[in-house]
DNA sequence: ATAAGTCATTTTTTT
DNA sequence: AATGACTTAT
């Protein structure tokens, strides 16, 4: 086992203690990942069965690099491992057992929208006031509940549940949980949360499903488990308690994710529930120079709750912390920007070397532009993931309706899209009628004959219900491209995108090109497997598909053979590493969020977050504040981050780039579907400087706020005045003549000629 | 029934 | 900046 040369002692020992319960504290940069690696790789040199390993990661990408590695080290058998994200292992299990709790083997998934989307149908139904009930509070107690693993009549009986939700003034929201479940269990569908409860209920409740699990893993593995909840906790007990050969690794440090209910109880609650763990700290740093992981420390130490370690390195003091002030955001978009180009120039740093990490993902947007003015190549994570868009969003309603017809949201989604004729006042119609009789929106729709709906009416749904039935039966014959291409082009979905010629319409048509292109690819994908040794997934259905692609997390799009600048936010770095590190947006309010002060608790995970993101950097950090920013349209002026005090100031060099403050200008016009239509959101070029004179006026266009929120273009009739404070006449041709305040005016300069940079 | 216009609300991170 | 609710025109 040579591999096993390159541990240190304490990392060795980590690998070779495979039996009992063992708990691994393991600090940024620790070699974590290869201690897991090898340690799985350890036990199969041992003659474990690969098919009896659990291991279970925070994200498919995570899961399917240390696989690859360990395929590296050990060969083909480790396809063979249980080894995903908590989320991805039991909806695998559920598919299988489910049907033990009365869930098909073909449910569907449902992700956040549709979860809120349902809430809000309920919330409606009821005739609860919206203002009150809204679907992200109550979404948000119900995915606690989850996740505590309350069921509906456990939530009614919890006297504190109730009592806070009666104070709060929304004391239905213990009705609204049943009502939800109830709709999600007779659509045939499950939401994240759900993955986690119901398979703990199948456990639960079905102790020959539990021992039957309990005896395939012999061993189990859990990493990030600072990041894990009660419920996948409890999961994870469950199924260890045979063997008791559980070993989990993780950083209290590191933990960010109490928001989705995650606990650092878990790494107490472990040692008293097993009380002979061998406890492991991993505390030298492999990647972080002196300054990067002492200024690491000085922040987290001043968290209260938190168990002493303290993280070392040999690897030399390296370079100090820069820190960018700047004016705005765009001048701080301006100065990363340079600065990448000036270090690419001087040190040699490939664009992978480089990332740019914020707090939110909205902040993207001017280290975007700045880069693209810099010809600098770069890739944004997360945001909008790709299967969150409408028209794949669409078109997968199509493909989940044909899968599962109980699907309600699919259905509710595709019903009238392309529009065919079923409004509104129809769906509600029918949707009061299947809550009446307690069936499934589809059943009503599928014997809409036998309900009193107009002859039109009756025609046109029978029309889309024989459509949707002709999909069903396909699935059974063709493979799960031929019945995706057939569904996008008989439902009109393909045509519809087709013919919008605007740069989005024709940018979402080929999204729709390249969803269907993944599906040729997944379709055809390992069909013929070496040895005839069997896998764990052959199922080559679009039923199969959906499976895949609804677990998907926005990490796992990795897309490491184009070099470029990564952006993201913080919480998609973790577990990432780069030479060179941009902390960005450090100002109060914004890192630590607004949101995100209201308690020591939640200061202390924003710390965290910080922690974890000055410990992604292996050589440069630089952090960057902009004392001026916009929050809804309005400039707010900004305090520099409280953490950024918390760093020894001798480890700072502060470069005050300030300019002076410019004219801001904001890019973009609006699109909307409903309310004021304006479907096309040119490429704005938008400088505006202070010099603007616009020597023949008549030919500069200018795009302004005509009124609220509706963009205009006209023509700069006269310009009179000096400096900021000019005043052009726009000549528009929807609204006339304008006078309009340069100084105030968002005002931007469209170039006509080159819109397509 | 649908498209388009008006008005108000909004506030993070993600499996 | 971008949604959703509501209104109005076709």
């Amino acid at each position: 086992m040579d591999f096993l040369k390159e541990l240190n002692e304490i990392q060795l020992e980590a690998v070779k203690q495979i039996e009992g319960p063992v708990m691994i504290m393991a600090g940024p940069g620790s070699g974590k990942t290869r201690v897991l690696t090898y340690r799985i790789a350890y036990m199969m040199e041992c003659g474990i069965d690969p098919f009896r390993i659990l291991a279970l990661t925070f994200t498919n990408k995570a899961a399917a690099e240390m696989r690859h590695r360990i395929q590296e080290i050990i060969g083909l058998e480790a396809k063979n491992l249980w080894m995903g994200t908590f989320h991805s292992i039991f909806a695998r299990i559920l598919r299988y057992d489910g049907d033990k709790l009365g869930y098909p083997s073909n449910f569907t998934i449902y992700d956040v929208q549709d979860a809120k989307s349902l809430l809000k149908q309920i919330i409606k139904e009821e005739g609860l006031n919206d203002k009150l009930y809204k679907p992200n509070t109550v979404y948000f107690r119900i995915s606690s509940a989850k996740n505590s693993l309350l069921s509906p009549a456990a939530y009614q009986a919890d006297t504190n549940l109730v009592s806070d939700d009666e104070s709060s003034g929304r004391p239905k929201i213990g009705y609204l949980y049943e009502k939800y479940a109830k709709r999600c269990f007779q659509a045939g569908a499950m939401d994240f949360d759900d993955l986690l409860l119901k398979m703990y209920e199948l456990l639960d409740k079905h102790p020959e499903v539990l021992y039957k699990y309990q005896n395939k893993f012999q061993f189990l593995m859990v990493d990030e488990f600072q990041d894990t909840n009660y419920a996948q906790y409890e999961i994870i007990k469950k199924l260890a308690a045979i063997h008791e050969n559980i070993g989990v690794v993780g950083d209290d440090a590191q933990s960010i994710y109490a928001f989705r209910g995650a606990t650092i109880e878990n790494i107490l609650s472990f040692q008293k529930e097993y009380p002979d763990t061998k406890v492991l700290k991993l505390e030298q740093n492999y990647r972080s120079t002196e300054h990067i992981v002492n200024a690491a420390n000085e922040i987290i130490q001043n968290n209260k709750s938190q168990l002493a370690k303290t993280i070392w390195t040999d690897k030399g003091e390296g370079e100090k912390i820069q820190v960018f002030k700047c004016m705005t955001d765009s001048d701080e978009g301006r100065a990363v920007a340079d600065n990448i180009h000036e270090q690419k120039l001087r040190y040699h740093y490939k664009n992978n070397d480089i990332a740019i990490l914020y707090r939110t993902n909205a902040q993207s947007r001017s280290f975007e532009e700045s880069l693209r003015k810099h010809n600098i190549p770069y890739k944004v994570y997360g945001g909008m993931s790709f299967y969150q868009r409408k028209e794949i969003k669409d078109i997968i309603g199509y493909f989940r309706l044909t899968v599962n017809h109980a699907d309600e949201e699919a259905l509710r989604r595709v019903i009238n899209y392309p529009t065919r004729g079923i409004g509104k006042t129809t769906v509600e119609k029918a949707m009061v009628i299947a809550n009446q009789q307690e069936k499934t929106l589809w059943q009503v729709l599928a014997n809409i004959g036998m309900y009193n709906f107009n002859s039109r009416q009756k025609t046109l749904i029978n029309q889309f219900v024989i459509m949707v039935k002709s999909f069903a039966t396909m699935l059974e014959t063709q493979n799960a491209y031929d019945v995706a291409f057939h569904i996008g082009k008989s439902t009109g979905l393909l045509r519809e995108l087709h013919g919008d010629k605007s740069i989005e319409g024709l940018a979402r048509f080929e999204n729709i090109q390249e969803l269907l292109n993944g599906i040729k690819e997944f379709s055809e994908r390992d069909v013929v497997e070496e040895e005839g040794e069997e896998t764990q997934d052959q199922d080559r259905s679009l039923g199969a598909y959906l499976q895949d692609i609804s677990l998907l997390t926005n990490q796992d799009d990795d897309d490491n053979e184009n070099d470029s600048v990564k952006l993201m936010t913080v919480h998609a770095a973790k577990g990432l590493e780069f030479a060179c590190v941009y902390v960005v947006g450090m100002e109060d309010q914004l890192f630590p969020s607004m949101m995100s002060m209201n308690s020591r608790e939640d200061l202390e995970e924003e710390r965290r977050l910080f922690y974890v993101a000055v410990t992604r950097a292996k050589e440069k950090l630089t952090l960057a504040f902009a004392l001026s920013r916009y929050r809804f349209g309005q400039l707010q002026y900004c305090e520099p981050s409280r953490f950024l005090k918390e760093i020894d100031q001798n480890r700072l060099e502060v470069k005050g780039n300030v300019t002076k403050p410019r004219s801001e200008i904001l890019g973009g016009g609006l699109k909307r579907k409903s309310g004021g239509l304006l479907k096309k959101k040119p490429d704005y070029e938008h400088h505006i400087s202070e010099d603007f004179t616009a020597d023949d006026p008549q030919n500069v266009q200018v795009g302004m706020e005509v009124e609220h929120n509706r963009f205009g273009v006209g023509k700069v009739q006269s310009l009179e005045g000096v400096g900021q404070n000019k005043i052009a006449t726009v000549h528009f041709d929807a609204a006339g003549q304008k006078k309009i305040m340069l100084k105030f005016a968002k005002l931007m300069i469209l170039r006509n000629n080159n819109m397509d940079d």
